[in-house]
DNA sequence: CGGAGCCACGTTTTT
DNA sequence: CGTGGCTCCG
């Protein structure tokens, strides 16, 4: 087998340049998975380097899967003897769990997603007495959680950015944000990496030991770290240096989240000696869409020096189309795919027939009706920016009986019914949880409402014991009816303890909806019922999967497998389908033939950028990202006038679309008089 | 305590 | 236009 068959220069320095710093700047397309892979492959095979010496870190499972698959493919091993390969906040939490006690936390902590913090976040804007109403949790917790993943500790925050009257209030809560997450043993994501951190810093003798372990780090996509997984990763590097670092500043969309894409322009601050390797030739776009796609990057103001080419063919032009609105906009998008499907499958199979008009605009495309059974609609992607673009082509392509995969939206883990099971489950581990014991309470207990739930926790934090402990109600002043439903609700926990160890992950959740009543509850007769039943059915498909065994080991590691992975597609099967899906979603995927759609100023770039040059160059990248998914064909769509929220605003087109060259693009009208 | 109606609000979201 | 969060009432 050789590893580097089938690699150009670039990327075959990418893969042996295995001392020392090095830092990939990977274009869009220039074959950046394949060239980590490889690298994997060569450390363990050509350079003999053993598995667990080895740590790759990505940002999304789907990365992680992909890329401990592959490196399976290429070597012919069994997982056993491969290296750690998993996203940042997955690697830190196996790290945390493993030290935690030495910063006072179980190492079953819970780990609280934005729901939770939420929760928590409101709880204590209520107990500074102020008005919830008037303060917006949400920004608070954005605010906190920018400081966290800019390491800020509270007592920083308080002394540095506590300027005026939002920014003080966030110093006041997030002071008291870190101790009720402790007291409720819990962790949320930003902390896995943040803790990690810290106790590494704390702990010099630990930060040894991994250092020690880990002689040659990988790091994907990252323009994506921010300062937090930054310093992570310069501590984990530590004297060794041999830390692989890849990525692609122009493919920065995740700046307001934090993402510092000057990380990878400053890579060199940190390690002069770094080896830069350029990955600028492109495998996937034809010449024009990679020209478009360097076009609009060509005014990016701080970026890293590159230019994307490629040896493919010239290709087809950029089509530029004006449509009447979203309705036409959809229209023309699934009717172009079924033609373009018809061309490519059996005719047989597609049959064309207008549909009945809608009466409003019976002018505009007479919507084909789609009868094909082929899988090329694998090919076509309806790129947005904004989710709520998605209900007038889900529409058209229910209409035109064309099938489609909505990527995002309700995410599965953030369904109420699975929130519900989940912290059932999670009570059981970590009995300290007070965000689960509340949604256990008032969501899957009858009888139970917020005052005396409140009046439960607060007693317990008082005595410092977990909730689940009988003695404690004594001096709760509560209706003795409810101290029944109380005491019953700790006795089933007491049961399902001691049930625990003979149940698998599977088994526990069937006892819990049984026990809880949940099952009674969805068990209603109304569709919604059952389709929350029928995702229950579904997590328990996943416990099987990801953590099979029995007992608390089991339980343990599938709540951290599903508070980790909340990967959107996983779950949803690869159905035959177009895909619908927003521009940041888009990032790592490719078509052949992609539709940017509501490509006008104010959606692309989106409204609230336009005051910020900064959020403005983010908007040109995620425009760039959108172009550069395509394989052979780009259709650039914006409508002339667009409802939004009931109102019709007119439809100026994007700037980014001047400014593709015109020998690139062919500019139609579609008019419906 | 829990259901029904009313109002406010509305980017992107890898973990 | 829809959703979700909150209030009020039974």
């Amino acid at each position: 087998m050789d590893i580097l068959a089938d690699l150009n220069k670039k990327q075959i320095e990418a893969v042996t340049t295995t001392t020392g710093p090095v830092l990939v700047l990977a274009g869009a397309g220039s074959g950046k998975t394949r060239t980590l892979i490889h690298r994997l492959a060569y450390l363990l095979t050509a350079k003999n380097i053993l598995a667990p010496s080895v740590l790759a870190v990505t940002f999304t499972n789907k990365a992680a899967k992909e890329m401990h698959e592959r490196v399976g493919a290429l070597l012919g091993r069994p997982s056993t003897s491969f290296p750690l390969v998993g996203t940042f906040h997955s690697v830190s939490c196996r790290f945390l769990r493993r030290e935690a006690k030495l910063i006072d936390y179980p190492s079953h902590f819970s780990i609280y997603d934005e729901d939770d913090q939420l929760s928590l976040i409101k709880n204590i804007i209520k107990d500074l007495g102020l008005n919830v109403k008037q303060i917006q949790p949400r920004a608070v917790l954005g605010a906190i959680s920018r400081a966290k993943s800019d390491l800020i500790t509270p007592t920083q925050y308080e002394t540095d950015k506590a300027v005026d009257y939002f920014t003080k209030l966030v110093a006041q809560v997030y002071s008291r944000y870190q101790p009720a997450l402790r007291a409720n043993r819990a962790f949320d994501f930003d902390d896995l990496i943040n803790q990690m951190v810290w106790l590494w810093q704390a702990h010099p003798e630990v930060l040894k030991r991994y250092q020690n372990q880990f002689n040659y780090l990988l790091v994907d996509e990252y323009q994506d770290v921010n300062r937090a997984q930054y310093v992570w990763t310069k501590l984990l590097a530590g004297e060794s240096r041999n830390l692989c670092v890849v990525g692609d500043d122009w493919q920065s969309i995740y700046s307001w989240r934090g993402a510092d894409f000057g990380n990878i322009l400053r890579f060199a601050d940190d390690y002069p000696e770094a080896r830069v390797i350029k990955l600028e030739q492109n495998y996937r776009s034809t010449k024009i869409i990679i020209s478009a796609s360097n076009a609009i990057m060509e005014r990016a103001e701080l970026k890293a020096d590159k230019t994307l080419w490629t040896e493919n063919p010239k290709g087809e032009s950029i089509s530029i189309l004006e449509v009447e609105d979203e309705v036409a906009e959809a229209n023309f998008v699934v009717s172009e795919v079924i033609k373009l499907a018809q061309g490519k499958s059996n005719e047989a199979e597609l049959i064309y027939e207008p549909i009945e008009e809608t009466g409003l605009l019976p002018q505009i495309t007479p919507i084909a009706r789609y009868y094909g059974v082929d899988d090329d609609l694998h090919q076509f992607a309806v790129l947005y920016r904004t989710n709520a673009q998605s209900r007038a082509l889900e529409e058209a392509c229910l209409k035109a009986g064309l099938p489609y995969q909505l990527i995002g939206g309700v995410r599965f883990y953030e369904r109420r019914e699975i929130k519900d099971i989940l912290a059932y489950l999670r009570l059981l581990i970590n009995p300290f949880d007070s965000i689960s014991f509340r949604r256990v309470c008032l969501n899957l207990t009858h009888g139970l409402g917020l005052t005396s739930v409140e009046l439960v926790l607060q007693e317990a934090q008082t005595r410092q014991v977990n909730f689940l402990e009988e003695a404690l109600l004594k001096n709760v002043n509560i209706s003795s009816a409810r101290r029944e439903i109380f005491k019953k609700l700790a006795f089933l926990y007491k049961e399902l303890d001691k049930l625990l160890p003979k149940l698998s992950v599977t088994k526990l959740i069937d006892e819990v909806l049984k026990k809880s009543g949940l099952e009674e509850d969805l068990l209603d007769g109304t569709t919604e019922g059952e389709i929350r039943l029928s995702n229950i059915q579904e997590l328990k498909t996943v416990a099987e999967e990801r953590a099979p065994g029995k007992g608390r080991e089991a339980l343990e590691q599938f709540l951290t497998e599903v508070s980790l992975w909340q990967d959107q597609d996983s779950l949803n099967k690869r159905k035959n389908g177009i895909t619908l899906m927003t521009l940041h979603s888009a990032k790592g995927t490719e078509f052949k033939t992609v539709f940017l759609v509501g490509m006008e100023e104010g959606l692309t770039p989106h409204a609230s950028s336009l005051d910020d040059p900064r959020e403005l160059e983010e908007e040109r990248r995620l425009c760039y990202v959108g172009l550069t998914r395509a394989k052979e064909k780009v259709y650039c769509l914006y409508a002339s006038s667009r409802r939004l929220f009931g109102t019709v605003y007119p439809g100026i087109p994007s700037r980014f679309l001047g400014e593709l060259p015109e020998a690139l693009v062919q500019t139609t009208i579609i008019n419906p008089f």
